[in-house]
DNA sequence: TTATGATTGTGATAAATTTCACAAGTCTAT
DNA sequence: ATAGACTTGTGAAATTTATCACAATCATAA
């Protein structure tokens, strides 16, 4: 159907968001062309990897002058489904839940936040930004009317797992899950897990490390 | 000097905060002995990797029974550097900022927030819990009186680089950066990117893919 | 004491990812 | 036109990571 139904490695993939960035970088200071050996500098990684990557889904570069930067950045945005406008719901506005419900950069990456949930009848009604607060029950059909396909999970961790059977419950396929625990769910759904911990964990144990404080 | 100068492979180690956190479970609820099986279970992986990753800093697990818990916990966070009470700073106290400062999941893993920067004049002196936000030009000082080591960088992007010079002015080594932004560092300054912006784009790729929505 | 069942630890193997190195293509200047 | 400077694309090699498979070990019970 499409061009992309080529295997991108895994690696590759998690790589992609990071050039998008990039190139939307470079697209906004109005270039044209980009080698890879420049935009490996501002990545922090080597040119050759980045070509590699690149090759998977044909980067159509040009020798000697580099990439077209608009180019590349339709086809990567392509891959990565930006250019479909969806449609995310947050579930949880505490403190994580509205920062990200506030957080312009979502919308800027084709992530529409088109509805929040919460139990706490304390914060039913009460609005974040444009949207109102609705009541958890409402999901099924806000997800109708709304056509959400995406659920930000940002409530406690004791409560995820029937959060999450409410969600699915409700056909949203895809999970952006933040509470620090391992969701089951059905197999055509996709949990995408954002751990915080295991970043700010991965740098203590690197500072252990390098101070050689132990014990 | 001590025993985990053995060199853990970087995939591994992204895997010990997952370990720790079904350890604390486990331990939580008084179980003492658990199998490579059980555990891999809980966190949808092989228990042959499981068993690998353990490999690499010695287990001790005991065959036909499975690891002693607590001994394998105290072994995780040593490694992690758990065990430290690291003094982290968080700068930039916006919606993510003070979401990180409400958090008590660090406190759990040994991050202790111990101040709080920010330029915006409105915010200066205002509490967030405990602390009371300090202005950034008390950064080299208060890092001293209270030995942060750590500082969480919730700026704006544009902010970014011009905050981390003066983090690395004020001889803090470890760099949590949620900017979006690459930054520049000396050698000897560790930065643990997190990007959540990365996240939700390999869900949004996956979910292409998956709902067959190109275009 | 010995048989039985469970589970680890780890070599060997397979798969995935990264790095290397260079032929081949493109641009610019003369 | 040609030379020279760049830069891509990509096989091949190197490295890293994951999986397999099973001997070795331990607990238990008869
Ligand atoms: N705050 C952070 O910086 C941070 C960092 C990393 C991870 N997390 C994780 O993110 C999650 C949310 O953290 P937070 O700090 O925003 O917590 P919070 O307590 O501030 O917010 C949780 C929200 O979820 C709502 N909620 C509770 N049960 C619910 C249910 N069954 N259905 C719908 N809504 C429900 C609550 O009413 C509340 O509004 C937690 O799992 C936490 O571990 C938070
Ligand atoms: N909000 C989110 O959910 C979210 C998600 C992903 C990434 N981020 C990133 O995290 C960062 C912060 O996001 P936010 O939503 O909290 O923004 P925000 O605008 O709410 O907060 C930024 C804070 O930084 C302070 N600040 C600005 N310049 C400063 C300086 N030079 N020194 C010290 N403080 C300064 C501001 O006064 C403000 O308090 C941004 O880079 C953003 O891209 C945010």
């Amino acid at each position: 159907m499409c061009d992309d139904l080529v295997i991108i490695p895994k690696a590759t993939l998690g790589r992609l968001p990071l050039y998008l960035r990039v190139l939307n970088g470079l697209h906004h200071l109005n270039i044209q062309f980009v080698s890879s050996e420049e935009m490996a500098m501002k990545l922090g990684i080597t040119s050759s990897q980045l070509r590699k990557d690149l090759s998977y889904f044909g980067g159509q570069g040009i020798r000697g002058t580099g990439y077209d930067v608009a180019y590349l950045l339709g086809k990567i945005k392509a891959i990565l489904g930006v250019s479909q406008n969806w449609q995310m719901a947050i579930v949880g506005l505490g403190k994580l839940g509205t920062a990200l419900a506030r957080y312009p950069g979502l919308q800027q990456h084709g992530i529409n936040v088109a509805a929040l949930f919460d139990i706490d009848e304390a914060k039913i009604g009460w609005k974040v930004g444009e949207l109102s607060i609705c009541h958890l029950s409402e999901l099924t059909e806000k997800k109708k009317e709304l056509g959400l396909e995406i659920a930000a999970l940002t409530v406690p961790a004791q409560a995820a797992q029937e959060v999450t059977d409410l969600i699915v419950e409700a056909g949203i396929q895809g999970i952006w899950n933040f509470a620090p625990v391992r969701l089951e769910t059905p197999e055509n759904v996709i949990v995408q897990y954002e751990d915080l911990v295991v970043g700010v964990l991965t740098l203590s144990h690197l500072l252990s490390r390098r101070l050689g404080k132990m014990r």
